[in-house]
DNA sequence: ATCGGCTCGCGCAA
DNA sequence: TGCGCGAAGCCGAT
């Protein structure tokens, strides 16, 4: 494996224990980097290999939408594992106390953990340092390029990160040899663990139910793959941005929780399907615009706010933040989908119904709240609460990148100046009208 | 249907 | 220092 994909947080020789690897964002078994990087080590230094997972109740106030999903793809992941004699455990609570302590209890060896830009991952991360006495290992298995290879700052926008990525493309876009079966067992037998009970179980907010259109796990992130290879590419240059196509992926659920390698989506698709624009334009998403993501919320703390956009967008935003708003909204007629525009609320009924709003939709719906309420600010805060509260993939950063690209210009060049908008880029529903039938959209969400 | 202007700043060439 | 051009558009002119 690419050592640009390792980041030692704790350095030291590992000790005589069990190998541990800390799942996080990157909850699959196949094509996991920080696996196979974890049962390297297992192997050469003949001790056991195990899997921890720790579930924190009420995790960025995600609902029961997105841990049904999570948990049910962990299932299938448990199983595998165990398949290969890997142990899985789940442990409950904070990880920056519950990892230190199984680490202890369990008298491990090395810990390897994998890469998240988000600040309560490398919260987490830093307090679990700060407690443990073994090695600890971070290996970036989310991206295509590693975030710290493609760059070592903030990137101005796609046009920067993109000539970086594509240097090293080759070079990265591999495979890691598959997982063997584990010469060595992991003596303490961890729990049987009684999935339901821990679902029907957990103190959340359950009143954003599961959705039932999309499957999790890795088999299901590899099947809705395989369809969209037969059924979706072929139109995707052309008419990704058609709300009433189904042209898009729809990946990014398994994208978000790693259920699905995004290496193992790019190689299948340069095997599938032709050198072509759409085979170029999916690529480019997959890959420069995700990583694009993870750079921002790598190197800009404030990407969850209005600190994390470019100064002439918060320049002009300011300058127009007493403009007169001919609408102004609060969260919950935003949230009941109440506004006056039925194509917004058609938007938002299709998030809260089926977890996912389709992407060209997420633009205008974010620069529509931007300006129906009365500050920047406030429109930043009610569209990442909306977000994570219904996207199965909420609290992604794709989700901070693109509400901020939205409401305050990030990415993104600055356009002629108007009314509350300033120089950040405008959409409005004359262009939804030109690209694709509203109608037929609001018919099928609005209601 | 298609085109240019809008407006800032990065990155590279020179 | 100059210059080309950019994450998904809008609008008016032709």
């Amino acid at each position: 494996m690419e050592s640009e994909r390792l980041r030692i947080i704790r350095p030291g020789e590992i000790a005589r224990g069990p190998v541990v690897y800390w799942m996080s964002r990157d909850q699959r078994v196949s094509n996991n980097h920080s696996l196979v990087y974890a049962q390297s080590f297992a192997i050469r230094e003949k001790v056991p290999l195990a899997v921890v997972f720790c579930l924190a109740d009420n995790f960025l106030v995600a609902t029961l939408r997105q841990y049904d999903f999570m948990l049910r793809g962990l299932t299938e992941t448990a199983l595998s594992l165990g398949e290969k004699n890997i142990s899985f455990h789940l442990l409950r609570g904070n990880p920056g106390t519950e990892i230190p302590k199984f680490v202890k209890e369990n008298k491990i060896g090395m810990l390897v953990g994998d890469f998240d830009p988000l600040k309560i991952k490398r919260e987490w991360k830093n307090e679990v340092a700060k407690k443990i006495s073994v090695p600890f290992h971070e290996i970036d298995s989310h991206n295509v390029v590693p975030c710290r290879a493609v760059s070592g700052k903030q990137e101005y926008g796609a046009y920067t990160i993109r000539p970086k990525i594509q240097r090293l493309l080759k070079k990265f876009m591999v495979l890691v040899p598959k997982i063997v079966r584990h010469p060595v067992s992991f003596d303490r037998n961890p729990e049987n663990i009684e999935w339901e009970k821990i679902i029907a179980g957990l103190k959340i907010d359950r009143s954003v139910p599961p959705v039932e259109w999309i499957k999790p796990g890795e088999k299901n992130a590899r099947a809705m793959l395989k369809k969209f290879l037969i059924h979706g590419i072929s139109r995707y240059s052309a008419e990704r941005n058609d709300p009433n196509a189904d042209a898009q992926s729809n990946l990014s659920p398994y994208i978000h929780f790693g259920q699905i390698s995004a290496i193992t989506v790019a190689l299948e698709t340069i095997k599938k399907s032709p050198d072509d624009e759409n085979r170029r334009a999916f690529l480019e998403e997959l890959i420069v615009r995700r990583e694009l993501s993870d750079n921002f919320c790598w190197h800009n703390e404030n990407y969850d706010n209005i600190g994390g956009i470019p100064g002439w967008a918060k320049a002009s935003l300011r300058e127009h933040k007493s403009d007169k708003r001919e609408y102004i909204y609060m969260e919950r007629e935003f949230e009941s989908a109440s506004t006056h525009d039925r194509l917004w609320n058609a938007a938002q009924i299709e998030m809260v119904k089926r977890g996912k709003m389709h992407g060209w939709m997420r633009m205008y719906w974010s620069k529509k709240i931007l300006e129906w309420t009365k500050s920047p600010d406030e429109a930043i805060r009610i569209a990442i609460y909306l977000n994570d509260k219904y996207e199965l993939d909420g609290r992604d950063p794709n989700g901070y990148a693109g509400i901020l690209w939205s409401i305050g210009g990030l990415h993104d060049r600055p356009w002629g100046e108007r009314e509350i908008f300033g120089k950040v880029r405008y959409m409005n529903y004359n262009g939804a009208r030109r690209k694709f039938d509203v109608e037929r959209y609001i018919e099928r969400f609005g209601a």
